[in-house]
RNA sequence: GCCCAAGUGGCGGAAUGGUAUACGCGGCGGACUCAAAAUCCGCUUCCCGCAAGGGAUUAAGAGUUCGAGUCUCUUCUUGGGCACCA
């Protein structure tokens, strides 16, 4: 007899599966490939905490399975190196982050080695690396190319802490999502990509079960992102002006006959013309004010609304009143025209703007009691309940979608062209990427701008446009990066015409560099292009993405528009680059969120110093469901540690001559089926918690006996290979075979078998249970009611009245209704 | 404010509308041991009862049903997403 040493099986195993190339699928020749991406890390100074561990086992845990299954399964692992994250940390280290990041890197290599992942390290990449971030600059210039990236000038979110521009994407109410610092308004020139320009595909294609499979949270995420609306264009007459026209985009054009006043955001370009000459002072200060706001205190809700007259008034075309008009912050110019028409009676925003300068509330509809003229006391939007009033008869009876139908219809025949007064129009919520960040590690944007050609594509066999060796890496203040304190790096001779000429110094933002990793993997020893064309075709789109929620609309709507690009440019032959996507949920730590400011972060390598990566990969899949996350307990992981141990004990039993070639009792045949049926449909739900009790409830059967079939035991280390793979290949080894346990069939299992002969059919009386009986599958209703009846317990509880009614579900239960 | 999840023993968590509390942790008792650890065996939702048995119980309340953790409605709590988006 011998015991289970972890450390010296998973030693072993690391090094004969290196040695054999056994996590190295042939990417040309795979007949049957599955493409399992986990998200990569960042390498942070920390290391590899408990819930990164949890993503990568889940993971890794579903590719194993389908190799198991017989699929040749590439799972690759890389980095995501570079970006302000890195940086900032090596700033406070006093390090500079090319020295940090390939230190961080090899701690992670150990670390994820160490757990045991079946990772085709042949294939690693890390963002950082030149031969990876070549392409990053050539994918821009791609998008260059089409014209899907442009230069800008406008209002940006400048984030005071880390001195650079952040995405919409990347401001959370208001402040910067990694530092917290409030982000300031500012006016910068930048670089954009035009994904709003593929807006309705990206949401398209999320309803389209061909194409997507995914979890349906994430789904949703990044539908509210994009948040289409569905509304129209009105334009108002301005019998003041009577050249210009404002025009509003409402998604409520039935409530045409309650908007009672315009309201423009301060910024619009009409403001200047429309202004009366007595308000001019006053318009003007209160333009000042808010241009002088940060992004914060205007954009947060649920404030005093503030606004200005611009002494002059439009028309609403369907009252025919006059509506005066006002500018205030609480209109937005990046949404929508930039002005809205105010309906005060049913929007909670105009309603609070009317009471406070007290302009005219008109209902456009009541609820039932009210009628045209009752007073408003507060906003409310309207639904079936209500009906239309103040409409002319117009809109009467109709419900809400035929209104706004009958009021488009109706401006469309006061037109004397189209679109004069109304237009259909679709409007999202969605803006596009700014790419630029003013700071030093990340992939230059090749571009170089001449006086002469103005800004000029580098020539893509020009690429790299290396990172230069700066030694003062520190951002500014001044709105430009640190590379342009490099003047030897950044002139150059204009690719076009040859004259002086300077390189754009901003970096690319991390999202790009993480937005086609999945491209690279499978075409890492690619040298003259980007992703070879055939080994895309066979390994792409993603089979299995694995990933947190918290990427569900940055990094995945970012990877999706990459990938809708390269497809239009017929580079790849999808849109959707990730088949199917689960996310997991998150590790807590007592209840609370692991953070280092909490200091309940959880380092595994001392768990697995002391328990194991096997026990560890167990114990983390089984607390909780994958998906939903689950509490880490110290005291938990013995369990998962026991489990095992006796695994290694029946085979060690196993072994034994003397335990060989009996005959499986039946109540073991079924349980073995039994287990296989459940484990094989729990794992593929990535539902690995109640695997995993299936598989301890078959090592308590199984231990109940003395000796236990080799063939049982030899699929339940099948079974737990996926969770425990080095301590499986031990014990599969041990077991008398050659090959890994990883190239073995996934034991099949007979229906027919999971089925006992007899069944316990419950009997319930007015509803409660008051008994039992076991009967033959086969027995038909008399025979299990005579049963039932003869049962004391049964029998009193009947004899309290007259049975009604007895409803009997065949192999379940038998109920009588009983007054 | 709006949208989406979730709420089950001391704890993590299981339950196609059909025996709620599987599996694991912890706890209690026992075996082994000089002793402890490890291991093994048994018990463990709560209340009444020696027991047989009875009652209560899936956040709270109502409803549908022979039967509800599961379906419907209302309320509360927690977590997540969106948020002057017209």
């Amino acid at each position: 007899m011998s015991e289970y040493h972890p450390h010296d099986v998973e030693a072993k195993w690391r090094a004969l599966w290196a040695e054999r190339r056994t996590n190295e699928p042939d990417l040309d020749q795979a007949r049957r490939p599955f493409y399992n991406l986990m998200m990569f890390p960042y390498p942070s100074a920390e290391g590899l905490h408990v819930g990164n561990l949890f993503a990568f086992t889940g993971a890794d845990v579903y590719g194993r399975f389908k190799r198991l299954q017989g699929w040749q399964v590439f799972e690759p692992i890389g980095f995501d190196a570079f970006g302000i994250h890195s940086e900032n940390f090596a700033l406070k280290m006093g390090l500079h982050p090319a020295e940090l990041i390939p230190r961080n890197i090899a701690n992670f290599t150990r670390q994820l080695t160490g757990m045991g992942g079946m990772f085709a390290w042949e294939h690693v990449l890390s963002t950082t690396d030149p031969d990876y971030y070549k392409w990053t600059q050539w994918l821009f210039l791609q998008l260059f190319k089409r014209g899907l990236a442009y230069k800008k000038k406008g209002a940006v979110n400048w984030c005071p802490t880390d001195k650079t521009v952040l995405s919409n994407e990347q401001v959370i109410a208001g402040a910067c999502e990694r530092c917290g610092s409030l982000v300031e308004q500012r006016v910068l020139e930048q670089w954009y990509f035009r994904i709003t320009d593929y807006a309705e595909r990206l949401l398209d294609n999320l309803g389209d079960a061909t194409k997507m499979d995914w979890s349906a949270t994430t789904v949703q995420a990044q539908r509210n992102w994009i948040g289409r609306s569905d509304g129209a264009i009105v334009r108002f007459a301005l019998p003041e002006h009577a050249n210009e026209r404002i025009a509003v985009f409402t998604t409520r054009v039935d409530t045409l006959f309650g908007a009672t006043f315009l309201v423009l955001a301060p910024e619009h370009p009409l403001v200047e013309t429309l202004t009366a000459p007595a308000e001019r002072a006053a318009v003007d200060a209160y333009r000042r004010t808010v241009a002088a706001q940060d992004v914060v205190t205007r954009k947060v809700g649920d404030k005093e609304k503030t606004g200005v007259f611009l002494g002059t008034h439009a028309i609403n075309p369907a009252s025919g009143q006059a509506m005066p008009i006002w500018i205030a912050d609480y209109v937005l110019m990046e949404y929508g025209t930039g002005a809205i028409m105010a309906v005060p009676a049913h929007d909670e925003r105009d309603f609070a703007f009317a009471t406070r300068y007290a302009l005219p509330v008109v209902r456009a509809l009541a609820e039932p009691g009210d009628d045209a003229n009752t007073p408003v006391a507060a906003a409310f939007a309207g639904d079936g309940q209500c009906r239309y009033v103040n409409s002319n008869g117009l809109l009467d009876t109709l419900a809400p979608d035929a209104a706004r139908e009958r009021v488009v219809a109706f401006l469309e025949q006061r037109e004397t062209r189209p679109g004069e007064l109304v237009e259909r129009k679709v409007q999202f919520r969605l803006y596009d990427w700014c790419i630029s960040r003013q700071r030093y590690w990340g992939p230059p944007i090749p571009i170089i701008y001449c006086d002469r050609c103005g800004p000029v594509a580098v020539p893509e066999d020009q690429l790299p446009v290396l990172l230069p060796p700066l030694d003062d890496i520190r951002p500014d203040d001044s709105g430009v990066s640190p590379l342009a304190r490099d003047p030897a790096w950044y002139h150059v001779a204009c690719p076009e015409c040859g004259a002086d000429a300077r390189r754009e110094t901003d970096v690319s933002d991390t999202f790009l560099d993480s937005a086609w990793y999945y491209l690279r993997y499978p075409s890492t020893d690619v040298a003259d292009r980007a992703f070879s064309a055939d080994r895309t075709r066979r390994w792409l789109p993603v089979t299995s993405y694995i990933g947190g929620n918290e990427h569900a609309v940055l990094h995945l709507l970012y990877s999706r528009f990459i990938t809708m690009v390269l497809h239009d440019a017929g580079m790849v032959d999808f849109e959707e680059p990730f088949r199917r996507f689960r996310a997991h949920g998150l590790i807590i730590k007592d209840g609370a969120k692991m953070s280092k400011s909490k200091g309940n972060v959880v380092n595994p390598d001392e768990y697995i110093a002391r328990w194991g990566a096997d026990t560890l990969r167990t114990y983390l899949m089984f607390l909780g469901p994958y998906q939903e996350g689950g509490d880490f307990r110290d005291s938990g992981i013995s369990g998962p540690r026991r489990f095992l141990d006796r695994v290694w004990a029946l085979v060690e039993e196993a072994q034994d001559p003397d335990c060989r070639d009996g005959e499986i009792r039946q109540d073991v045949l079924i349980k073995w089926h039994q287990t296989k049926m459940k484990v094989t449909a729990e794992i593929e739900e990535l539902r690995y918690n109640t695997a995993i009790a299936a598989l301890m409830e078959l090592v308590n059967t199984l231990r109940e006996q003395s000796c236990s079939e080799p063939t049982v035991v030899g699929e339940l280390v099948q079974m737990v290979a996926p969770f425990a793979p080095h301590f499986a290949e031990e014990c599969w080894e041990r077991l008398g075979h050659g090959t890994s346990v990883f190239d073995s069939p996934w034991p099949t299992f007979d229906p027919a078998l999971t089925l006992s002969d007899d069944v316990t059919i419950v009997v319930q009386v007015n509803g409660k249970v008051r008994g039992q009986v076991t009967v033959a599958r086969s027995a038909g209703e008399a025979d299990v009611q005579a049963l039932a009846r003869a049962d004391d317990t049964v029998a009193r509880h009947l004899a309290a009245g007259t049975v009604r009614k007895v409803v009997y579900v065949p192999g379940r239960l038998i109920s009588f209704v009983v007054n």
